[in-house]
DNA sequence: TTGTACGCGTTATCAA
DNA sequence: TTGATAACGCGTACAA
């Protein structure tokens, strides 16, 4: 009697199959699968029984079509290989889940043109709302976000505009404390690897800390001391070999992620400087490396994690028309110090 | 006359208010919006003036119920934060948006059970076919991947099962290679550091290729030179650290991934041991990370983008029933010598 | 407490 | 070349 049923066919079940075999209405059935009007106890044992011998499941588009609401959230990232960013994706993936939503993947490549296209894909796809994960917002986008018809959240970047949601660590805070760090340890000479210029807001953010604290320590600021890099390992070294090319003394090296500062130290070592003893070495995000590189590197520490869920929560109550506290979201940095930055 | 057009309600455009104001029946919209049957010229013109001004794009859901064919792709990974992973999702969502497939992602967490029963959900979810990323198979997979009513792929692994597809890089060659250049260069005691227990697929296969390397150069199998790690940073570091302290007498050292090699590297150095010069040192998938390093790593390279694009390409076309060569693809490793294991 | 009938937006079939 | 109609599978008024 706990047999599965097949089909004459090989259709999958519907509604209607699982009525029969459960010898009542397919309104029953729906009501047993959620869970909505009255049902007698023992009605809701046999349309159980039923569902499980069919192995039967609600076709997903019919659902949707009827409740006009498909349970996707689309994720527009700029780079799927930056292991920041993976860490951030898997807590958007666990809080969906968790939530009944699916994630949609689609990969900007960083190009902006296409940051907007896959914003009108996914809300084709019948996307509620969705996350945008960007190294470089523009203002360009704004308009867009405005009238792409969903709820659009921004994870792990902070802009002005007030009707943008955001979700992410203040960055001008964290490279502030960063810096303070360094001047306690009496570095005055601190050469800085930005982000890449095309994202004028977290790499303009994390500098505004950075001046604000050499200006709170009576010291001058000196453009000379920034190079910029594109946040990778090869783009970290390739900075750090342009600064000690162009004769920038500098006796501390902040970097705006801990892979360009992995870069960074492969430069020092190969121009004979030790670390930390002739040159401090920071960076920013704590990934796994930070601790794996010798000297293990001193570095903000961001809640990859909890970035990911809380925007991916916040995205789903704008999406349902749920009450929400506040769109801009500020989650808790922490400053790690290691021995890339002992004093000595 | 080219302005857009809002509906009085925001509902959104359907195929009958296209219809409405191009003046035709939404049958003859259809057969515009799919290209099918024969429509005039100046019609088709009226028709897509309709769409452009009132920014109607199909139903998803609805057209699904219709056709009875979700364009999804489900993918599920067992770790989201893997870099190795991140490039061959990164390829994966090339190949689906460009074949016309949203890619919907979750995430096993390395559990057997949770891979089972996404599985099961992407398949309720609407998904057409599905890969799965898997750091360790296991046969319980098959009969759950053989019932699971579509086509699964598993990506950057091969399995015996005549009837599991796979794509994946030969990883007995691959470790073979690795072995002989080590051989090469005189080494005669070869640490190893192997993948999780759990993985008897992946790692077995490997171990083979060393096994055979050392075999054809006339040296015994010593179970006690090979340790297990995670393919973490940390993971690498304890194992090479448990290498250690058991005084094993090794001149080389092999881990199978780069992460670990990164961490063993930090073992070795803080043992007081220098790389290439006591310990010559390898790893595998070539990560961007295996250049950064200090001395950078000599590795073996997987196409890790074309691994996904691949796995993708043969998910597709199993789910659209075309023909298909061979549902068993071995993709080309390569051999990157630097100077962990230069000759001294 | 349960069943009947309708419509969600689309495409395919058929008749015009 | 075009339009009317039915059906995909589900949830929900409303009637029983």
């Amino acid at each position: 009697m706990n047999a599965l049923i097949g089909l004459g066919d090989n259709r999958r079940p519907t509604i209607r199959d699982v009525a029969k075999v459960a010898g009542v209405s397919p309104s029953t059935v729906s009501r047993v699968l959620n869970g909505r009007g009255p049902v007698r106890e023992s009605t809701r044992r046999q349309v159980e029984e039923a569902i499980r011998r069919l192995r039967y499941a609600p076709h997903p588009a019919a659902r949707d079509l009827r409740l006009k609401s498909g349970h996707l959230l689309g994720l527009i990232i700029s780079n799927l290989t930056f292991p920041f960013f993976g860490e951030v994706l898997k807590g958007v993936v666990e809080t969906a889940t968790a939530r009944g939503y699916g994630v949609l993947l689609a990969d900007s490549e960083g190009r902006l043109r296409r940051e907007l296209e896959l914003l009108e894909e996914v809300r084709r796809r019948g996307c509620r709302a969705s996350l945008l994960i960007t190294s470089a917002y523009r203002p360009e986008h704004a308009l867009v976000l405005r009238r792409s018809g969903m709820p659009v959240v921004l994870a792990s970047a902070h802009v002005a505009d007030p009707e943008v949601p955001c979700v992410g660590v203040d960055n001008a805070a964290a490279a502030f404390e960063l810096m303070q760090h360094l001047l306690a340890q009496g570095h005055r000479r601190i050469g800085i690897i930005r982000g890449p210029l095309d994202d004028p807001v977290t790499s303009g953010e994390r500098l505004k800390g950075c001046r604000l604290a050499l200006q709170g320590a009576g010291l001058p600021w000196d453009e000379a001391m920034v190079e910029e890099g594109d946040f990778s390992i090869r783009g970290g070294r390739e900075a750090a070999e342009r600064l000690l090319a162009r004769g920038v003394a500098m006796t501390a090296l902040f970097a705006f992620s801990d892979e360009m500062a992995m870069g960074a130290l492969q430069a020092l070592r190969r121009a004979g400087l030790r670390v930390p003893e002739d040159v401090a070495l920071a960076g920013f995000d704590d990934l796994p490396l930070a601790e794996g590189l010798e000297p293990p590197l001193t570095t903000i520490a961001q809640p990859k994690g909890e970035i990911g869920r809380v925007s991916a929560g916040l995205a789903i109550d704008l999406a349902e028309g749920r009450p929400v506290q506040r769109i801009k979201v500020t989650v808790p940095h922490r400053l790690i110090v290691r021995r890339s930055t002992a004093a000595h």
